[in-house]
DNA sequence: GGTTTCTCTTGAACACGTTCAAAATGGAGG
DNA sequence: CCTCCATTTTGAACGTGTTCAAGAGAAACC
């Protein structure tokens, strides 16, 4: 019942992936793809309109991982901090077998043109899910927080977890170790400031920030 | 007395700036480049590594106009959040022109092993100069700040400028209007969390930033 | 002046991502 | 079985960034 196209499709997808990760993404030829999966060059570009496409299937693959093993990690556990380093440091170790050519593959979600980039149209599903990961985070937690600032957490910790991954591409310690040291060391950070919402100081801070995304986010803007 | 070699140099970086800004970075192929300065391709490869490096020339064009102008226009103002919001919006002037393919010129510095990364070796004196500038913003300001973070602060500033640049890159609107409200709206946010700082409550969190910060920056880190 | 050595220059050749006209395949209708 | 049409597949060909063996030129040394 499977249409004869989708399997090439993914045979083609699953072949690139493996050699991508045997031999990282630049020399992994299209022909090398098309050689191994035993179709040719131009059969995967009728399925793929780019060799930047092909690495799709990562991106899915860590964020499909991380948001199962994130909320399994999660559950039970009620102290924010811990739900948000927890979150954190998962995607970490998810990400980890694909930190060689990672770089590879952010440098093209670092394009605004390229849809693998965070902001794109085509990834609203994913980051749609990350961010709903992160209402979760919050929603089971005890955080008490300044209600204004209840709405647009979740992305600023989604923003935040963008800055972690930015960190991770550059994190050339072995292990990645320096990104799991910025997470355990920077959630208590944000946890206390997050707290420290509710003080009648920082109250116009929060609520100038929050503002200020809610303009921010709005898509459309005349000239 | 200029050696002729130097001659031949700043004939392909110019001839490749001109072409770049006329048909974008993309459009433009080192044939053409090597073509219209009448030497080879070959030539052109004798002096550059590659494509990507002769665009060091417009980083640097943008950073050397940058911190003349930026200088220049926060001579005499002591008031600390409008010398910060002064050298920003500078930037932006600065950068506008190149916004256009300003996009391929920062996909590239994404990239962790490209040499236009602002954290990599080669752009160390270009960074020292941004950072410097944040130093002087602070140094002839009247902000009062906990003495702790006056050593740190100049990074941190300076890693919030690459955040706005990265706003930059991704700001589609005219003008790049946005990228203006931005930094307008964010400069007084951390003026008022550095004058902040100083307050109690805030102290280990100010504290514990510039720690991180300390820590993180120590480039080798034994496995 | 001849010889050697170093710097600079050349352009053909290579490997790659990508395109496309053409061929093969596989049903649906007669 | 044949005909038509859409879907799928092919591989040669294109344009690109990049390399490299070979040469041209200049400078240094005897």
């Amino acid at each position: 019942m499977v249409a004869k196209s989708e399997e090439t499709r993914s045979l083609i997808v699953a072949t690139a992936l493996r050699l991508f990760a045997e031999n990282g993404y630049d020399r992994t030829t299209m022909r090398a793809i098309a050689g191994e999966a035993g179709v040719s060059v131009g059969n995967a570009y009728y399925y793929f309109a780019s060799k930047d496409q092909l690495i799709q299937g990562f991106y899915d693959e860590i964020a499909k991982g991380h948001l199962a093993m994130a909320r399994q990690a999660i559950e039970g556990e009620r102290d924010f901090s811990e739900r948000l380093k927890t979150v954190l440091l998962t995607w970490l170790d998810v990400a980890e077998p694909y930190h060689r050519f990672g770089t590879q593959l952010f440098v093209n979600a670092a394009d605004p043109e390229s849809p693998l980039s965070p902001f794109s149209e085509e990834s609203t599903p994913a980051r749609e899910a990350s961010v709903g990961l992160m209402r979760d985070v919050i929603a089971d937690s005890d955080a008490k927080l300044d209600p204004d600032l209840r709405d647009e957490l979740p992305d600023l910790l989604w923003l935040y977890q963008m800055g972690v991954v930015l960190f991770w591409v550059h994190d050339r310690s072995g292990g990645q170790k320096r990104s799991r040291v910025l997470v355990e060391r920077t959630v208590p950070l944000i946890a206390r400031l997050v707290g420290l919402s509710r003080l009648r100081v920082l109250r116009p801070v929060s609520r100038e920030i929050v503002s200020l995304i809610r303009d921010l986010s709005k898509r459309d803007d005349a000239a």
